[in-house]
DNA sequence: CGGTACATTTCGCCC
DNA sequence: GGGCGAAGTGTACCG
């Protein structure tokens, strides 16, 4: 990895087409070639960048681009597309190289995967009587998160989000559509369960039939005695 | 901006638990106190971060972890939620700090604005005789990107995408559904237009009555003259 | 490899 | 400030 801290203006074209004024900016080239151009501010996403695969060459400025106190020129092109970052140094102020090795990654606990396990363990949420059918039950357009049954026998399909929001209803809509088509499984109920359910998707969701139900995490995993999963 | 070039391990507890191992990595930490944890690949986002406002303490280890070879720990704590990065910093390779001041900050050209300026203007494209009515006409649940008449005075709705998936016809269907409860407008028939149409996007549009158009941003930038917007 | 769904999404707009 | 849609989204998963 290679940190240079740098009066620098950058141009990308590509998807779209930036321009980045000149400003003293943190430039970052990491180990496959990718560079992240940040500022002291804003939050984890650079003002500019390039994905890898990609190289970056290096070469002196032209006459012009000299007499303007360009001191270097960075070219990073994709390598499958015609994304390019062209960078123009003018005064380096830092400039150091170091050897990260590779990283072991991030180990995470706690997101809609969980859910959709306690939520599997503790089906009786739904109402009194419900037994589940399995989770990841797939169909031709993907798979629904849980399927169960109700008291009545009657099949449940449960779409689980971390947060509700419209596109969530939409996606379980389209599985009812399909599971309905089912003789085996018809007539089936959808209900909607998230952590927190937005206004806008609980009217969409409401006006379809379709059940909704907020779940609260920390209760649901409090029950569960496996508590202690990572840490 | 300070930067820390060091060996650490990380642990993130907020909205989920991540647990980062023991790694030699680089820390940056902005003006505003915000931390970000970078290794030597992957993409620009961070392996852990902080977002702002959040404050950065540092402390001398405890006993227990002086033993382990922890020489500082970081703790960042996010102002308005419970979101806290804890961070053990072992060997540091490398430390230093810089004044960047204020970014004058990106300035972009060429996104879905730019198609629906040049489509509005170039509204011939979806066929003869067809006449703009507005963009971004309001209705209650959002602005349908173009709203048209064609050659027979019958409404027109487009919704505009660079890319155009299944969400994007989703939308439009629920725009089409609105629209057409307005005897004013009804019948009001559907345009899908985006730089690209998956093909699953496509069927579910043709199955729904909604016409897809491919738009051609270089031909159609071609033909406004006000080509030079920006650069 | 393409398509889909998820993300500590982040970001920007408008009400 | 909340809600919602777009992103140069990136990324994992699954066919």
């Amino acid at each position: 990895m290679r940190l240079v801290v740098a009066d620098c203006s950058a141009r990308y074209t590509g998807r779209l087409t930036a321009m980045l004024p000149r400003a003293k900016r943190l430039l970052v080239v990491k180990a496959d070639g990718s560079v992240l151009l940040h500022s002291d501010g804003g939050s984890y996403k650079p003002l500019n960048w390039m994905s890898p695969p990609c190289s970056l060459s290096m070469r002196e400025p032209d006459a012009e681009a000299a007499e303007r106190g360009v001191t270097q020129v960075w070219t990073v092109q994709h390598t499958k597309s015609d994304d390019r970052l062209e960078i123009e140094l003018h005064d380096v102020h830092h400039e150091s190289a170091h050897d990260l090795g590779i990283d072991p990654g991030l180990v995470k606990d706690g997101v809609e995967a969980h859910l959709q396990e306690l939520l599997a363990a503790q089906i009786g949420l739904l109402g009194d009587g419900h037994t589940l059918v399995r989770r990841e039950y797939m169909t031709a357009i993907g798979p629904v998160d849980i399927l169960a049954r109700d008291a009545s026998g009657a099949t449940v399909a449960i779409e689980i989000k971390r947060r509700g929001d419209i596109d969530g209803v939409e996606q379980l809509t389209r599985y009812l559509d399909l599971l309905n088509r089912d003789p085996l499984l018809a007539p089936v109920r959808g209900v909607f369960a998230a952590q927190e359910i937005k206004p806008q998707a609980r009217v969409l969701a409401t006006d379809r039939g379709i059940g909704c139900l907020v779940l609260d995490y920390d209760a649901m995993r409090g029950v569960d005695d496996v508590d202690s999963r990572l840490f």
